[in-house]
DNA sequence: GCCTTTGCCTAAAGCCTTTAGGAAAATTAC
DNA sequence: GTAATTTTCCTAAAGGCTTTAGGCAAAGGC
């Protein structure tokens, strides 16, 4: 009968890459089945369901993100921090947009909470180390960081760039400036 | 035969509706089709597909929102006019979370150009002029505040912020004082 | 009262999901 | 080396959602 060998760890694999090539949204048992070369049933030995699938792409992604993170952390800190950081997320967004996708899945707090994320956070937190935010800051800090990158990805991802001139790469590269210029002169709270 | 007398818009706004109950992804020509009482066959003489449903809801979506923004930008300037417009895509999202990711979808350069979407850059570029940017920043800062804005929210609606500890609501304000400082000392381009 | 438009329906085909129950290959155990 | 077990895969089948085709009936204009 010839057996391809499959497994959860393969199938989320292949998952991933497919998701990579026709989008996270065309993931579906049938589609990954069709690609493995087995029938749809088979999946459903390997796999809970289709959520089970997605989320497992989920995991991985957010792993794989958070490891290149961690990378590019190593040895850096302040802007250079900052901006190495920035780069993994943006570059891992457009090198496999299924996957991006996937992690910006809502996870139940169960999962989400044994997911790499964790990790994320906690590098967020170290790079804000290097701007010396008083601690009540840092918490409002880490999630505007998040908000930026999340939303400037997202935005570029969905074409919403696309309309006015200066390229995608440009604004970056300030906005980046700009949240560094921030985050070394953040304001205090009694600000008029 | 007691007819509902159905048409393109009324069923655009229930699927509004729908997407606000059950989520945007849960809005299927199905469903719809329940939800008014009639068989889903009909709801093709008014939509030509489900995906041309989705893109009356997105739009109608874009259209809510610019037009709140527009009446809450009425006679605001500086960070007045930030917050205002800021607080009303927040708010829309937490009050119509369906139709908020219905305005997330990506939609083709034709659909997009003829959408409100337009309307949303130019308010942003309005509030900008307050700040009395150099013209080739003000796109660099019109794509920092869409980020910021599309970030926050979604991360908070996804679920983002669940695991630490202070409430969103004060984030927010605290990130959009921060969005304002910088706004009001955006670092120069020969900055180290 | 007739006619056109509009709203709605039945029927049917195609694809995706998921469960149940069973065969064969690969692995382990004696 | 063979027997038992586990793993991998399959056929079968039921239930949903999407979409098209073709036709009936209510509403409204003339």
């Amino acid at each position: 009968m010839a057996r391809a060998g499959l497994n959860r760890g393969r199938l989320i694999q292949a998952g991933a890459e497919l998701a990579d090539e026709v989008g996270f949204d065309q993931v579906t048992v049938s589609a990954l089945a069709r690609r493995c070369g087995v029938t749809v049933a088979t999946l459903y030995s390997h796999v809970r369901n289709s959520h089970d699938l997605r989320v497992g792409i989920a995991l991985l992604a957010l792993g794989e993100l958070a490891d290149e993170a961690a990378d590019a952390l190593a040895g850096r800190a302040g802007k250079e921090a900052l901006t190495a950081f920035a780069n993994v997320y943006r570059d891992y967004a457009h090198r496999r947009p299924g996957r991006w996708a996937a992690a910006q899945m809502r996870l139940d707090p169960q999962t989400a909470a044994g997911s790499a994320g964790v990790r994320h956070s906690a590098m967020m937190r170290a790079i804000l180390r290097g701007y010396h935010l008083p601690e009540p800051e840092q918490t409002h800090a880490v999630r505007l960081l998040g908000s930026v990158f999340q939303g400037f990805v997202g935005l570029e991802m969905g074409g919403g760039f696309d309309h006015s001139a200066p390229a995608p790469p440009e604004s970056w590269e300030r906005v980046l400036d700009a949240v560094d210029a921030l985050l070394r002169n953040w304001p205090t709270t009694d600000a008029t």
